[in-house]
DNA sequence: CTAATTAGTTAGTATAGCTAACTATATTTC
DNA sequence: GAAATATAGTTAGCTATACTAACTAATTAG
């Protein structure tokens, strides 16, 4: 069980939280896929760019991992990708059973502007939102990533 | 344009937090999805399931309308849910071109058991924030609830 | 009683996920 | 250095989830 002889929290109210947080984020994505729709590409597609145009160029192998998909799913959205001509294949010059995945300029301006479509889309909806409210959801933010962070290597 | 006279907050780094809150949306959803799959049932079937069990029975159209997908594609879910006896279609007697659908005992069951297997799942990662962080969280989640339900209708 | 509207379903297509099985390349072992 | 093993990707085939277009059946309007 989870409560072990760690002192750190143990809210009685953990669960709830855990359940309205998981609501949240299955309510907000909706909202946004749909923003998404107007580049022509998929969700999983647009998270595999992002990578790479964030990361910069990866094998296919650590892109999977880092989307937390299997090989040939990768492969797959790879190969969408570049029928779009949005990510280009390279052959590892060090080992032939490599394949680099690098995004096209085509494939970074594609995803900025729905990127900005996306941001501009929630931000206008963090709007109303008081500078106090504006830092909470901002440290919560802050403290997802460290959370996420910290288990990704898990599981 | 979302710069109009309102002056309430206009924090100019509005976007990037709006970015960061996408992706940890989208990550903590995959993460959660993988402990759903000890259900047996998608992820499109369980949140459909869950309309369902706590907003009670309704139409094929108002569930769709509830999961924002088209009605065929509801159609398909309620189809898979019903092979799987979770779900009874009950025509319905008023207006016979109507389809009521209907939880069944087992798959109000079914949901409450993933439900509690998703919350221990996420809940366990929550544990290791102190007082304060969990505060936080709890405040954000509240903040989201509220943006997303003042927007709902629109679209 | 016809015409228009409404509720769902069927058909066909695309994306996105999986496992299993395969190919090609590298590495290890004898 | 050849054979065995391990690793990186791909291909094939299944399922689920999304869409639009076209259909059926039932209700409502004129």
């Amino acid at each position: 069980m989870s409560r072990s002889k760690r002192k750190k929290n143990a809210a009685p109210d953990v669960a709830p939280v855990a359940d309205r947080l998981h609501s949240v984020a299955i309510h907000l994505l909706r909202r946004v896929r749909k923003q998404d729709a107007a580049t022509g590409e998929g969700p999983a597609r647009l998270s595999a760019l992002s990578v790479l145009v964030f990361g910069g160029p990866m094998t296919l192998g650590r892109l999977a991992a880092a989307e937390q998909v299997t090989p040939p799913t990768m492969s797959r959205i790879v190969t969408g990708l570049e029928r779009g001509r949005l990510i280009e294949r390279v052959r590892d010059a060090k080992d032939a059973r490599r394949v680099q995945i690098r995004a096209t300029p085509k494939g970074t301006r594609l995803l900025q502007q729905g990127r900005g479509r996306r941001i501009e889309y929630l931000a206008s909806h963090l709007d109303g939102l008081t500078k106090r409210e504006f830092a909470i959801l901002d440290d919560a933010v802050t403290l997802l990533e460290r959370i996420l962070g910290d288990w990704a290597a898990e599981d």
